[in-house]
DNA sequence: TATCTTCTGGAATAGTCGTTCTAGTTTTTG
DNA sequence: CAAAAACTAGAACGACTATTCCAGAAGATA
């Protein structure tokens, strides 16, 4: 029922497919594809998507020309990849559980991800429990930026946080800042921060959605 | 160059297409729209084609089977319709000027629109200058909803503002509370509401773009 | 009234399209 | 090794498709 299972061929098959609707707006013929695979028949073409279709990557209307149909439609969305609670282990979906679609025009969605943020430590920064914080990856940033940090600790699985970052040269350390009042900032010497501590991304926006009345 | 100088055969050809490249994923042959608007000839559907063509609606690939291509993506964004700012006349784009583009796994689409805040009057509720709100319309809310509502007076146009709804049936008013204690509640009688005033819409959720650091 | 644009139907054509068949090679499997 | 599965090429067929030409009707223009 995936990718996985189907041949060098065939994956190349299906991505040109993916790519000429994306840029074209209709499926291929199939003589197109196999000019563009350097196939010489169209039977041996339709043998192909045969085999694809019988995968459940495609579905086909017969007779039709240009009757290919994606079964499942490209994810243009970015993905859910987990929730980020301060101090706690990132909880990594591995695969995107879901994801929230916000259009090209206003984000780079290409490699962005969301993370579900839960409690209160950027509260001040007006961002709550139950936001998504869109995070676009980087592993540098600038004083100021909210990021998203990871402790990498020896024989354990690091944990994450969700803090503004500032370099404070002055004092030759990192520090962390919540914008919450009620916690303190996290203070990290230099040496240890190259050692430990690894800047996953950036937040670039914020989306809530308001189920009901608070 | 637009969909008002075409005729009504044209723009009822124009709408299939388009619903049509919709549901199956991709344009319809030549045929198929004879079919569905009860033309017999497939040279009097060339014939709107072509006028479609020369209006700039649609560009085609000559030859090819199903060659259409709409000129103008389908907007499948929520529009941007305007700036909402507390208490001022609401400043509407009668043409989206642009539009934020939420997916409709967590929103329904239809027919919601975005509006950019401008001011603090919401900013305990963690609504900032700047953010987009999504409306969905409604002419009714339930207490503590964040709506936008408008206060009709004859002779201007009527101004508008997002706030906490609440029905005070003990007072018999309605109280629209901002969520920033600087501010102080609207107290409207409710015979005043009801003649004066009307809701457009509810907040839905909330998107916000981080440029840089704040 | 005469003229132009827009709209409609029918027929024909050259090429495109999906599909099927035969026949062969290569790779994998048992 | 033998059998099965996967892959490749070529050719051919009937249906589908875009396009063009002809001819006429309806309405607006002047």
């Amino acid at each position: 029922m995936s990718l996985e299972q189907a041949s060098e061929i065939q994956r190349r098959m299906y991505d040109f497919i993916v790519n000429y609707m994306k840029s074209e707006g209709m499926p291929p013929t199939n003589r197109e594809i196999g000019r563009e695979l350097n196939i010489a028949s169209t039977g041996h073409v339709d043998y192909h998507l045969t085999m694809l279709e019988k995968k459940g990557l495609i579905s086909r209307q017969a007779k039709k020309s240009r009757g290919i149909k994606l079964t499942k439609q490209v994810q243009e969305g970015i993905p859910v990849m987990g929730i980020i609670a301060a101090g706690e282990p990132l909880d990594i979906f591995s695969d995107a559980s879901s994801s929230i679609n916000i259009g090209s025009d206003m984000i780079e969605t290409e490699n962005t991800y969301a993370l579900v943020v839960r409690g209160r430590s950027m509260i001040e920064d007006h961002i709550c429990d139950g936001d998504y914080v869109v995070i676009k990856p980087q592993s540098t940033c600038q004083n100021g930026d909210i990021v998203v940090a990871v402790h990498m600790q020896e024989g354990a699985s690091g944990s994450s946080t969700l803090k503004r970052f500032f370099q404070e040269k002055e004092h030759n350390r990192v520090r962390l800042q919540p914008a919450n009042s009620e916690l303190d900032p996290i203070m990290i010497p230099k040496s240890v921060w190259d050692r430990e501590w690894q800047i996953q991304g950036k937040v670039v926006a914020i989306f809530r959605q308001c189920i009901a009345a608070a």
